[in-house]
DNA sequence: GTTTTCACG
DNA sequence: ACGTACGTGAAAACA
């Protein structure tokens, strides 16, 4: 018989951790279920990883406990169980039933002691032995066959608490974990502890004297010091502490380990419950069996001939697509709904349909979509000009929640509560097996997405109104969304000769330095392999290890640079590392993408992905070729124009986000430097240090170049001494004159922060928003990671929207003027053009012009300009 | 599928 | 004490 394995839940502790860990979501009636969810999706984890044959979920019971009878404080000052988790504990019962896992509570007891019990029953057993909480105290019942769990950041990033892992982490054995905290304290739990006693000094203690008794034991022959002083005063209390602290392993438990037995959960009586709590992303993924779900009707008509009747003043269409990639894909169909009567067209029956056509270029036929971009760019392909978009439900959702992961309709209805979509997967496999389904299949599912589609317009319309971002999401989003489709219909055109001539330079070169590193190393291995470069850098030729990452030694490039005075390879290894990344992204990666009937590029501009606003650039990632070094810059010599005399034009915001800080801050000392047309950097040097304009050296404005991109971060100390390496503290002192000089900045970046926790959310310029839960969690990281990104994200939010707007206008301008001109890229804080030759002087007067006053800040907008024969030139 | 590294603003 | 700078995408290795 294999061993059996007990897993050990501490029921309160878990719930606490989620419910401080997860935003506060709720289901479709209100009720908080953060807690409930986080306990889930850690269980499924669990259970999918350890397959344990009995569990228990063990509970507090009451509000006393024998811990009370010997400390009246025990617990005491403790804030009360918010209602917001209070409601879920009946919902976790339920759902803990639903998996037909036994659960158990006992009277002036707590879950640890029922856990502590049951874990010493099951190791005389000769059980396996798994405790899962997010109390760090159940550390102490580790031993060789007792594994303790402990939930870090989220719920599903588990670390192992073993004898070894604790040796290790702290020094001292499971056992001395309890006295520990003897000498500590722990305030959540009103242990006392000794005062002035913290981690780090118990530790010491406990190395020097193994447990708190035997310390007192040997207390005389400590040196006299303030530290000695506390501890003989409050001897009593360290005793007591720790005895407060010590699992109780002897608990009268009526259960024994013959009732623990698990044999998994009732599916259907699980999902209930997760329907109940909407959990939908679970419902989702899971494999559980569930008789179908009762879909809603959708009555459609597969037609195989367009007639004038079917095509209505307003509708919602939805086009069918093989996948993402929709400037190369195949259309399969679409599907149309005025409310009342849906319709499927087939492929073969809408090509070259003049009716269909003329139908879809009519500005004044309205049409509800979902991704506007992809629809006007496949149909583009048919030479079909899709005109009079009302809707599209992908910018929309975006615009209400720009956290929203996934684009599909399926996903996007549901956050609105509506599940008569169902998922791609679902309908057409995945991987190897994706096929596309028979027609009657087919159309429904095309089908229930477009009458989605039509039910949700006038649902997430007056949430952007409520939400005032109707104008954001109208004015803004989806005339660009037709800007962006034309840029990308448009392309670039590569010029693959010149691809192929670097190829074959770097292939040399990478050899020629592959030869040098095994040399040096005296081996031959995988150079693109961090672990292996890891073994021959530290192991091998014991370089000293500057950083780890949490599967080995970090190779990255930072580590490299401080490592390059100590071995030859190293530099080499530098080299070839930047030199391969040019060979197989932006060479070889990059050649896969050019299409061969156009010798054109066509990414795809993301425009309701990032979580500030931005736009992102896939297939290729337009937005991140070279620049910062020659080798890589020499890439953009293969972008040029698609015509013969025609030129590149290229035209980027000088410092647009302090600008945004400036104008949003209304700091006057950042205002009057960008008013005076100052080197932003250097000024903020002079201030900082305290000298004139000539008194600023290369290092000083380097340091305040630093300062500048970490305030537009977020600031936080530790961020800047990495990036400048120097020490905390003085990037610290650093930050501090900073803000002495920036007042104004000081004020905003706390005004900000107080903001998103009493709101929840952060706003732009435009009133685009991002939500930040995280702000008010208990968790150090997850607090200060939304504490950064409040800052963050209105100036780079802002940014985004001032380019974006300036497109708008950009279109707008070139159209006006009667221009051949086109916009192709944008990248954040640049927009890049081709040109004939002869519209270059206009260009230079009207693309700053339009630029500059995109919306009016508080601050003048700079924009530099330049143009030439290739990307590279344009500079 | 996840992790590491590195390219950009 | 806690351990990260903000926002992205692609390639390669490894599990």
């Amino acid at each position: 018989m294999t061993k059996e394995k007990l897993l050990l839940l501490d029921g309160n502790s878990l719930a606490y951790r989620a419910f401080f860990a997860l935003p506060l979501l709720t289901n479709d009636s209100g009720i908080h279920t953060n807690a409930v969810y986080g306990f889930t999706t850690m269980l499924q984890k669990i259970l999918d990883e350890e397959k344990p044959t009995k569990m228990l979920v063990a509970f507090d019971a009451g509000k006393t406990t024998f811990r009370h009878e010997s400390y009246g404080e025990y617990k005491g000052g403790r804030q009360k169980t918010p209602p917001e988790l209070s409601e879920q504990f009946p919902y976790l019962r339920k759902l803990i039933d639903a998996y037909q896992i036994k659960r158990y509570e006992l009277e002036m007891y707590e879950a640890d002691d029922i856990i502590g019990t049951l874990a010493k029953q099951a190791e005389k057993e000769n059980m396996q032995v798994i405790i899962v909480s997010g109390d760090k105290d159940l550390t102490q019942l580790a031993t060789d066959n007792v594994t303790v769990y402990i939930t870090r950041k989220g719920m599903t990033d588990i670390e192992h608490y073993t004898p070894a892992h604790i040796e290790e982490k702290y020094g001292l054995t499971p056992e001395q974990i309890i006295d520990m905290k003897g000498l500590m304290g722990d305030s959540s739990d009103n242990i006392p502890g000794v005062p002035g006693v913290g981690e780090k000094t118990a530790i010491k203690l406990l190395k020097e004297y193994n447990t708190v008794e035997n310390l007192y034991e040997n207390i005389d022959g400590m040196k006299a010091s303030k530290m000695k002083e506390k501890l003989v005063e409050n001897e009593e209390q360290a005793k007591m502490s720790k005895q407060l602290a010590t699992i109780y392993t002897e608990a009268p438990i009526e259960i024994t380990l013959d009732d623990l037995h698990y044999a998994g959960p009732n599916e259907e009586e699980v999902l209930n419950v997760w329907q109940e709590l909407s959990f939908k992303s679970l419902i989702e993924k899971s494999n559980f069996t569930m008789e179908e779900k009762e879909t809603k009707e959708v009555a459609f008509e597969i037609v195989d001939q367009i007639t004038e009747d079917m095509l209505n003043d307003v509708m919602a269409v939805h086009l069918e697509i093989e996948n993402e990639h929709y400037h190369s894909c195949r259309l399969l169909g679409l599907a149309m709904t005025n409310g009342i009567k849906t319709y499927y067209v087939p492929f073969n029956v809408m090509h070259q349909n003049e009716i269909i056509k003329n139908w879809l270029e009519d500005e004044t036929k309205k049409k509800y979509v979902s991704d506007s971009k992809a629809a006007q760019a496949i149909l583009k392909r048919i030479d079909i000009d899709l005109r009079g978009v009302a809707f599209d439900l992908l910018l929309a959702s975006y615009i209400v929640n720009p956290s929203i992961s996934g684009d599909d309709v399926a996903t996007l209805a549901k956050e609105f509560g509506y599940i008569d979509v169902q998922a791609n997967e679902t309908i057409y496999g995945k991987g190897a097996k994706w096929a596309v389904p028979e027609e009657n299949v087919l159309a429904e599912h095309v089908s229930r997405k477009a009458f989605a589609i039509w039910t949700l317009q006038p649902i997430v319309e007056q949430k952007l109104h409520e939400n005032e971002q109707f104008d954001l999401y109208h004015d803004l989003e989806l005339p660009l969304a037709a800007i962006l489709g034309r840029m990308e219909s448009e392309g670039i055109k590569v010029d693959i000769s010149t691809l192929e001539k670097m190829g074959e330079d770097l292939e040399r070169k990478i050899s020629q330095l592959e030869n040098e590193i095994y040399e040096l190393a005296d081996e031959k291995f995988n150079i693109n392999s961090p672990k292996q470069l890891g073994v021959i850098l530290f192991d091998k030729l014991g370089l000293p290890v500057v950083k780890k990452t949490k599967t080995g030694y970090s190779t990255a490039a930072d580590v490299l640079e401080k490592l390059k005075s100590k071995h030859k390879i190293v530099a080499s290894i530098l080299d070839y590392r930047t030199l391969a990344k040019l060979q197989s992204t932006y060479i070889e990666g990059l050649m896969k993408e050019v299409h061969c009937e156009d010798s054109k590029v066509h990414t795809r501009f993301q425009q309701a992905l990032t979580a500030t606003g931005r736009l992102s650039s896939t297939d290729p990632n337009l937005q991140n070729i070279p620049i910062r070094l020659e080798e890589g810059r020499r890439i953009r010599q293969a972008f040029v124009p698609s015509k013969e005399g025609w030129v590149l034009f290229a035209a980027d915001y000088s410092q647009i986000e302090l600008r945004v800080l400036a104008h949003m801050s209304k700091d006057e000392n950042l205002v009057d430097a960008f008013i005076k047309g100052m080197d932003i950097h250097t000024r903020t040097a002079m201030d900082v240090f305290h000298v004139s304009e000539d008194e600023v050296t290369s290092n000083m404005r380097r340091a305040a170049k630093a300062v500048n991109f970490g305030i537009v971060y977020g600031i936080s100390d530790y961020g800047l001494s990495q990036n400048l390496d120097i020490t905390r503290k003085e990037a610290a002192e650093f930050i501090d004159k900073y803000l002495q000089s920036f007042p104004g900045v000081k004020e905003y970046m706390e005004s900000i922060v107080q903001e998103a926790k009493q709101k929840g959310y952060v706003t732009t310029i435009l009133n685009r928003r991002r939500y930040l839960p995280d702000i008010t969690s208990s968790n150090f990281n997850l607090r200060s990671f939304a504490e950064r990104t409040a800052m963050n994200t209105p100036i780079q939010g802002s940014a985004a929207d001032i380019i974006k707007k300036a497109m708008i206008d950009m279109d707008a301008r070139l159209k006006a003027e009667g221009l051949k001109s086109k916009l192709l890229l944008q990248v954040h804080d640049e927009l890049i053009f081709e040109a004939p030759q002869d519209e270059i002087a206009i260009l230079e007067r009207i693309v700053p012009d339009v630029m500059e006053h995109a919306i009016e800040l508080a601050v003048p907008l700079r924009v530099d300009f330049s143009y030439g024969n290739t990307w590279y030139d344009a500079k």
